[in-house]
DNA sequence: CTGAAAGCGCTAACAA
DNA sequence: TTGTTAGCGCTTTCAG
C-alpha cells in the first residue's frame, strides 16, 4: 500500500538503455531480441506495469468506455451491461457506469461530460429523449452508442428492439389462448418504452381479424412490481364493475407482470387458469418466479453486445457511417399463459 | 461528433492571459474577480471542459474507483454497486466495474493490475481468499477494500457481515415456529460465503437447547435457483426415504430458497404450510416472489455503502489505519415461512 | 495577483 | 536497430 510504481525510465536506467528502446522493447515493434530480453528483465526486477494515464494522455485514448443507464439496478440494464463488459473486456476496455437521471436534460448533461474525454465512447440508454438530447449525442466528441428508439434519421447509432412488435406477439399468443377480455398494463407512456408498447398494444388489438369481448388500458406509475399491484387493483376493478372480467393481462414489463400475478392472486384468481399474464424483457425473475413467466425476449444482453460491437467499430474509425441494429423481440412460453391446461 | 475538444491554452490565448491564470481562474484559488469572468467568458465561448486525462496525470489522482466482483450479474453485487455508486458519485469519482473470475488467482490478478495506475481505489469482492491475493492487496499501490470476510488481522481494510449468526437467526426462526425437522442448502464449502454459512448452520443446531428431530445439509453446485432446485431434489428425497420428511429448509441464499421452493412443488408440498423455507440475502427476487421469502438481510446496499465510506477516507489519507465495519444480518420474515398460519 | 516554466509518464517522429 | 527529443493537457511551484 505504501511502495511507489516503477517508471519506464527507471526500467530504462536499470536497463542501461533509452527510454524509446524500452518502450519499444515493451510494447511496440522493431526491438532486437536482446533488447527485449534485457528490458523485460529489469521491468520484472522493477516489477513495472506501464501507467495508464500517462500512455492515455499520449494515445489520445482512455481504453474506456461509459455505460449511462437511468438505474443500475435494474435488471434489464443489468444483463446488458454485462453483454457489453463481454465483448468490450477481451479488446481491453474497461467499463464505466454513470447513472443518466429520468429526464431527457439530465442524460443530455452526462452526455456533454463526454468533453472532459475520460472515456473514448459511451453507450447509453435515455428513459425519455428529446432534441436537446440528440443534438448532444451529434456533436459529443466521441462515439455515442444509443440502445432504445431507433436514431437513423439523426445519424445517431443505436440498437433498437422492436418492442411494439413484441407486445403485438404477446397479444396474438393469449388471443391463440382462447383469452378474449384483455387488460393491457402499461407503465409511463412519456417515456421510450411506454409510448412504444403502447403503439404495439393498440396496433394489436386493432389489427385486421382480431376478436376480442372486451379491452382496458392502465397506466402503472412506473414500471416496477410495486406500481404494478396497484395498477393491476384498478385494472381488475374496473373490468369487474361489469361482467365478464379479464381472462389475460399483457404486461409492458415483467415487473409490471409480476404486480399483475400479485393483484390476480388477491383477488383469488388463479394464473393462468383464470386470468393468462405475460411480461416482458424475459428477466431472471420471471424465468424463476412462480409460475413461470411466458415474456417477450427483447434480447438484453444481446442489445448490449450489439452496441458494444457498434462501438467497437466506431472507435476503430470515428467517421464511419451510422448504424443501426434492430434485435427481433421473441415470445417465450412458459407457465404464466400454459401450464399444461389449453 | 468530429468537434475537436479545446485546450487550456486555447483558453488561455482567447482570454490574453496566461495558462496558469486561466487554469487558477477555472478551478484553483488566488485569481482577481476581474481575472475569473475574463476566462469564464473565453471558456464559456469555446466550450471548453477540463481535460481529464491531463488533470489526472498531474495531480495523480483518476478519480475513479474500481469494483470488482466474480459477476456482475448478481443481484447481491448490483446492489453493492448501486450503493457504492450513491456515495462516490456526489464526491465525483467514477466507478468502474471489473470481473475478478471465480478463483483466487484470477482476482490477485485483477488486484495487481492495480499497478498500471487507472484508478485510485478498488472495492473487490472476492468469491474466495488465499495468501497470494492477500499478499496482492497489501501490496496494492492504491488502498483496496475487500466486502466479505473481515480482514483485519491482515491490515486490510474491510466490510463485513456475520452470516454464520444471520443463518442461526434463520434456524432459531423456523424452529421458533415450530418446525423440527431441518434442512439446510448450501453453496459450495470452498467459498467464503459457503464456508461461514456452514459454519453457521452447525453452530445453531449444535447450540444449546436446541431440539430437532431431524437434520439434514445438502451442498448445491453454486448459488443458483437452477443448482438449488437439483440440491433440494436431492435433500428432499434423502429425507423422505425415512419419515419423517423435512418441514423447513434453510437456505444458504435467495437462489438457492427459490430453488427450493420449486423443488418443493415439484413434489406437491405447500410453502409454508408443508415446508417453510427461508433465504439470505434479501433480493428484490425475494421480496416480490409467491411467496414472499423470509430472508435474512445481509444489508447489500448498506454494505456498499460502507465499502465506499472507508474508500472515501483511504483515498483522502491512504495511510490512515486499516478499519473494518461489520453490518448486522437482520431477519426479516414474509410469507415463506409464516403466511398467516402458525 | 499574474506569468514563465517545469514536469507528471508515456509514445512517436526523426536522426543517427 | 537504437537514441534524442518533443509534446499530449494540465497544475503548481517560483519569481516578479
Amino acid at each position: 500500500m505504501t511502495s511507489t510504481r516503477a517508471t519506464l525510465l527507471q526500467v530504462a536506467e536499470r536497463a542501461g538503455v533509452s527510454l524509446a528502446s524500452t518502450s519499444r522493447a515493451l510494447h511496440g515493434t522493431g526491438a532486437s531480441r536482446a533488447m527485449v530480453e534485457r528490458v523485460r528483465a529489469a521491468a520484472a526486477e522493477l516489477g513495472y506495469s506501464a501507467d495508464a494515464i500517462g500512455r492515455s494522455l499520449r494515445m489520445k485514448k482512455t481504453f474506456q468506455i461509459a455505460f449511462a443507464v437511468a438505474d443500475i439496478g435494474n435488471p434489464v440494464y443489468v444483463e446488458m451491461m454485462r453483454g457489453i463488459h463481454e465483448v468490450l473486456a477481451p479488446h481491453g476496455y474497461r467499463v464505466v457506469v454513470m447513472t443518466t437521471g429520468d429526464t431527457a436534460a439530465s442524460a443530455a448533461e452526462l452526455v456533454r461530460s463526454l468533453n472532459s474525454g475520460f472515456v473514448d465512447g459511451m453507450v447509453v440508454i435515455p428513459l425519455r429523449t428529446d432534441d436537446e438530447l440528440i443534438a448532444e449525442i451529434q456533436r459529443a466528441p466521441v462515439p455515442v452508442v444509443v440502445i432504445g428508439r431507433a436514431l437513423s434519421e439523426h445519424g445517431v447509432s443505436s440498437v433498437s428492439t422492436d418492442s411494439a412488435a413484441g407486445i403485438g406477439q404477446a397479444v396474438r399468443h393469449v388471443l391463440d389462448r382462447g383469452r378474449r377480455r384483455i387488460g393491457f398494463l402499461n407503465g409511463p407512456l412519456d417515456t421510450t418504452p411506454g409510448a412504444s408498447r403502447q403503439r404495439g398494444f393498440d396496433a394489436a388489438i386493432g389489427a385486421e381479424g382480431v376478436h376480442t369481448e372486451r379491452v382496458e388500458t392502465e397506466i402503472a406509475g412506473d414500471f416496477t412490481v410495486a406500481e404494478g399491484i396497484v395498477a393491476a387493483r384498478r385494472l381488475f376493478d374496473r373490468a369487474s364493475g361489469q361482467a365478464p372480467r379479464l381472462d389475460a393481462v399483457v404486461a409492458a414489463n415483467d415487473l409490471l407482470a409480476i404486480g399483475a400475478i400479485r393483484a390476480a392472486r388477491e383477488l383469488g384468481l388463479s394464473v393462468p387458469g383464470d386470468v393468462a399474464v405475460t411480461g416482458m424483457d424475459d428477466t431472471e425473475l420471471g424465468r424463476v418466479f412462480l409460475p413461470s413467466l411466458t415474456s417477450v425476449s427483447l434480447g438484453s444482453a444481446a442489445r448490449g453486445r450489439a452496441a458494444a460491437e457498434l462501438m467497437l467499430g466506431l472507435t476503430d474509425d470515428p467517421d464511419q457511417q451510422a448504424r443501426q441494429i434492430a434485435v427481433g423481440p421473441e415470445l417465450i412460453v412458459r407457465e404464466s399463459t400454459t401450464d399444461g391446461a389449453a
